[in-house]
RNA sequence: GGGCUCGUGGUCUAGCGGUUAUGACGUCGCCCUUACACGGCGAAGGCCACCGGUUCGAUCCCGGUCGAGCCCA
């Protein structure tokens, strides 16, 4: 791109952001197998593909971004790569909804290729977002887990867990959701309130409370606590079922509320997650009453058909007629729900796939990682230390990947398929060999299929070059793990149990959680509260840039940050700001070049560079720290309030001069521009590479992170006085009514040190200004003392009021030289080193003058006539 | 019901055991100073949620109360 020889005077950042992204090669952001710089790779969470990358996805990959480009420029071996989690059911839903299906009215494949069409439309449309956003993603690891080939690695991990005894097939209660048609796990069931009625009946002349009275047929027992006095007599007793005439049990059991409803209780297979557990440890009967598809079984007698809904209403209808039922009143509840279409789950016995969960090993393996910010470590220890059941990985749905196993139609043997052979449908596909039991050629698929967490759980070992059949990936573990902590209890906790049932080892070193987006309500968004902001409504705006400051800035990382067009709005004029710096900066650096040998000399210069030298060196250390709000307001400040404020106001004049004052000048502007660009690189791309491009020296993310260090405290802090004596004289004009360019007369400056600033706040001030060292030709009077508390406190303890008070007690001309030790209640005390220091006012003796104090230093103005 | 995080000017937000508590937006006043009015200079606005405790000293540490958000049961 061509150097402009004329800067627009209004920067565009949507045309620029666009320009440059059409200009960026995919190349430039790829992953290089054979370098021996060190590697950072990262495990880019695979978002799934609903053609919506939202505002939450943005600042994931913001953050992600911002350290991924701030890492290459620091020499790493970067990988940024981009996944899709295909499979599922909210894709298979959208098809059913689109198409006017359901699953089974299409054949298998059918419905599969209409999924694949939609999820590929959708992957395109996040696609176009993300390059939008200027994220440098290596688009040449980009992984889909719909197709062949990454399929073929979780089925081959599948079949290397099977082998290795983690993952076993038994029949077990597990949660079911009856639309979908599928067992789901644990961390897809959602809990929602709601209003429902409690129905106290007689059964078998003992009053029971329950909440479910379809699940009648299905009760197993009556439970009541073992020291409920009123249920004593029931013990051993057995009861006889209303309406459906089974005899069953009384159990008795310490779990049970008795201050609950009747304080009896009846269980059923099954009506919640207790009942499993009191099913399991009093041995009771299985009795299943509701099918797969929500209908009630043939055990519901006259019931049958009826969906769960129908059937309560007609047993309570039952119950009426019979007499038995007493009362009812209202139950607030909580339910499981399908975390997809929000049918409440019922807990079905079905014979099911289940990995063990080994919750020591993966606690241990989470406490080995560094947690950024650390605290989100407790949410992994919170829901390890709950886990009861194994996970239930298999489904009973169609867009996923296939369970390669096939079973004998003879003998029933599990056959596998030979990982080389892999991917395979075992519903289209035949095994190659007999069966090795029987000898039989006829076999029967795996209709099941997996979890989706199964494909994305080894996202890890799939970047890390993993290719289904070597004992480890190649590039494994990887660097970082970025994601959000909603998804901390699936797809961490999976990853992490995957890892070290497929390697024996942690997957990454580090896992940096980010929070949630909430509106500007201060609420999580959604569609209800209509408090949602889409990223494009930004980038169309804004842009990409603004977006990404508002990313970086507008909390702290780690913590939920509330959507704020606010801070879009700064992010933006900050961008205009720094590119009136640069278009100034650039002009005069065009006017007759830059001199590389120019001395950097003055002490306004060398102010700029230790400024800037520890601007580089705070920024580097947030960014290591993945404190990006840090980062990027030390820039802020460091371009808005130093350079532009403060620096280019004291060296204009020299500037619209000649000579070596200004080569200096031109020569420090360019340095200070050049290391700005590479700072701002990582967090707003576009301008950075926009700015930079002036500078005739390639593109700014090819250029290293700035090691920039000028260590010159002494110019540090004089220039600091010169900066504020600028200012604080700025001030007075403006409380004087002067125009701030208006000739100010005779300045004087009372230094305790000789302080030359080469005549910048002359010009500056459009003042004529004299140095002086000590203030001759003034008085001063000893007024009060200021104290270092915290060298007060420190030393005095419990006597530092005393103290102080007995310091201010002291005589002025005491006080006025060094003291070395003050009475305290009657004790001789020493006075601490720096524990205070006299505050003079200032007396001007024959004409009258202005004073301005900065610190130590005194300045008096002559105003001119 | 449990866990986690948080409560800082009107709004959002940074921060720290010790001078005058950070910045942004908004408000008000002055200024079109040859990079920038999407700007400059300045002003007002805070019992740092409340109550106890530790400490010479607490917005910060500890305990409790109240409130909010998130995650979970």
């Amino acid at each position: 791109m061509s150097i402009h020889p004329e800067l627009p005077k209004a920067y565009d950042a949507c045309a620029v952001e666009e320009r440059w992204q059409a200009h960026w090669r995919d190349e430039d952001h790829y992953f290089s197998r054979d370098s021996d710089r060190p590697r950072f790779i990262i495990d880019t969470p695979p978002p799934y593909p609903t053609g919506n990358f939202h505002i939450g996805n943005a600042l994931n990959w913001c953050y992600i971004d911002f350290f991924a480009r701030f890492k290459r420029m620091q020499g790493f071996n970067v990988m940024f790569p981009q996944g899709w989690d295909c499979h599922g059911l909210p894709t298979e839903v959208k098809v059913e909804e689109q198409q006017g299906i359901t699953k089974n009215d299409v054949p298998r494949e059918e419905f599969r290729r209409l999924c694949r069409e939609l999820t590929e439309k959708n992957i395109d449309l996040m696609r176009r977002t993300m390059r939008r956003m200027a994220f440098s993603i290596d688009w040449s690891n980009e992984y889909v887990t719909m197709q062949p080939a990454y399929y073929r690695k979780t089925q081959a991990s599948f079949l290397r867990m099977l082998r290795e005894g983690y993952i076993y097939r038994s029949e077990h209660p597990v949660n079911f959701c009856t639309r979908c048609e599928t067992a789901i796990a644990f961390a897809e069931v959602q809990y929602e309130g709601r209003t429902t009625k409690l129905n106290f009946f007689d059964f078998d002349g003992v009053e029971i409370a329950t909440s479910r009275p379809e699940l009648l047929a299905a009760c197993v027992a009556v439970a009541v606590h073992p020291e409920d006095e009123r249920y004593t007599p029931l013990a051993n007793r057995t009861l006889r079922v209303p309406l459906f005439g089974h005899d069953v049990p009384v159990i008795r059991d310490e779990a049970v509320d008795p201050a609950f409803g009747s304080g009896a209780v009846m269980i059923c297979t099954f009506g919640d997650k207790q009942d499993v557990v009191w099913w399991k440890t009093h041995d009771l009967d299985l009795r299943p009453a509701i099918d797969s598809t929500g209908h009630m079984t043939a055990l519901a007698g006259e019931y049958e058909g009826m969906t769960a809904p129908e059937c309560r209403e007609a047993i309570l209808g039952a119950m009426a007629d019979a007499g038995i039922l007493k009362r009812q009143e209202p139950l607030e509840q909580r339910v499981g729900t399908c975390w997809r279409c929000k049918t409440p789950i019922e807990i079905l016995s079905e014979r099911q796939w289940f990995v063990r969960v080994d919750p020591k090993a993966i606690l241990a393996a989470a406490r080995e990682l560094r947690w950024v910010p650390d605290h989100m470590l407790l949410r992994m220890e919170d829901w390890v230390g709950k886990m009861e059941w194994d996970w239930c990985i298999s489904r009973q749905r169609i867009f996923a990947t296939p369970i390669p196993v096939w079973f004998c139609r003879d003998c029933g043997e599990m056959v596998l398929p030979s990982v080389t052979d892999l991917p395979i449908d075992p519903t289209r596909d035949q095994p190659k060999v007999p069966c090795p039991a029987c000898g039989s050629t006829r076999f029967e698929g795996e209709t099941d299929v997996l979890d989706t967490w199964m494909d994305s759980s080894i996202s890890v070992l799939n970047v890390t070059g993993w290719d289904g059949i070597a004992p480890r990936p190649p590039l494994f573990p990887a660097q970082i793990r970025p994601q959000g902590h909603d998804i901390i209890r699936t797809w961490a906790f999976y990853t992490i149990l995957r890892s070290l049932a497929l390697t024996g080892e942690k997957p990454w070193e580090q896992i940096l959680v980010n929070g949630m987006v909430l509106g500007e309500d201060g609420f999580k968004m959604s569609k209800s509260r209509g408090n949602i902001i889409a990223p494009e409504e930004i980038l169309g705006k804004y842009g990409a840039d603004a977006l990404r400051q508002w990313a970086a800035a507008g909390a702290a990382t780690g913590s939920d940050i509330q959507f704020n067009w606010n801070d879009v709005v700064a992010a933006s004029r900050f961008q205009t700001k720094l590119w009136n710096i640069a278009r100034f900066s650039l002009l005069q650096l065009r006017k007759g070049g830059v001199d590389e040998s120019a001395a950097m000399g003055l002490l306004a210069d060398r102010w700029l560079l230790a400024r800037l030298s520890a601007c580089v060196a705070e920024v580097t250390e947030a960014m290591e720290g993945y404190q990006f709000d840090r980062g990027l307001k030390a820039i802020r400040e460091f371009a808005w309030e130093v350079l532009a404020d403060e620096y280019i106001e004291l060296v204009k004049g020299r500037l619209y001069g000649e000579g070596e004052g200004r080569a200096g000048a031109v020569r420090t502007l360019d340095t200070t521009l050049d290391v700005l660009c590479r700072l701002l690189a990582p967090f707003i791309p576009s301008f950075a590479e926009e700015v930079f491009s002036q500078l005739g020296r390639g593109s700014v993310h090819a250029q290293s992170w700035p090691d920039f260090t000028f260590d010159d405290p002494l110019a540090l802090g004089d220039g600091e006085v010169v900066a504020r004596i600028v200012a604080e004289l700025r001030r007075f004009k403006h409380e004087q009514g002067m125009a701030l360019n208006a000739p100010l007369g005779e300045v004087t400056v009372m230094a305790p040190r000789a302080i030359d600033d080469g005549g910048d706040a002359g010009r500056a001030l459009n003042a004529i200004v004299h140095w002086q060292v000590g203030t001759q030709g003034m008085s001063r009077e000893l007024v009060d003392v200021k104290f270092d508390k915290a060298v007060v406190g420190k030393n005095l303890r419990k006597d530092a009021a005393a103290f102080m008070d007995a310091v201010k007690a002291l005589p002025k001309e005491v006080l006025a030289s060094p003291v070395s030790s003050v009475v305290v209640n009657g004790v001789d005390v020493p006075v601490p080193e720096g524990a205070f220091a006299p505050v003079y006012a200032t007396l001007v003796g024959g004409e009258q003058v202005d004073v301005v104090t900065v610190g130590d230093v005194l300045v008096t103005v002559r105003r001119s006539p």
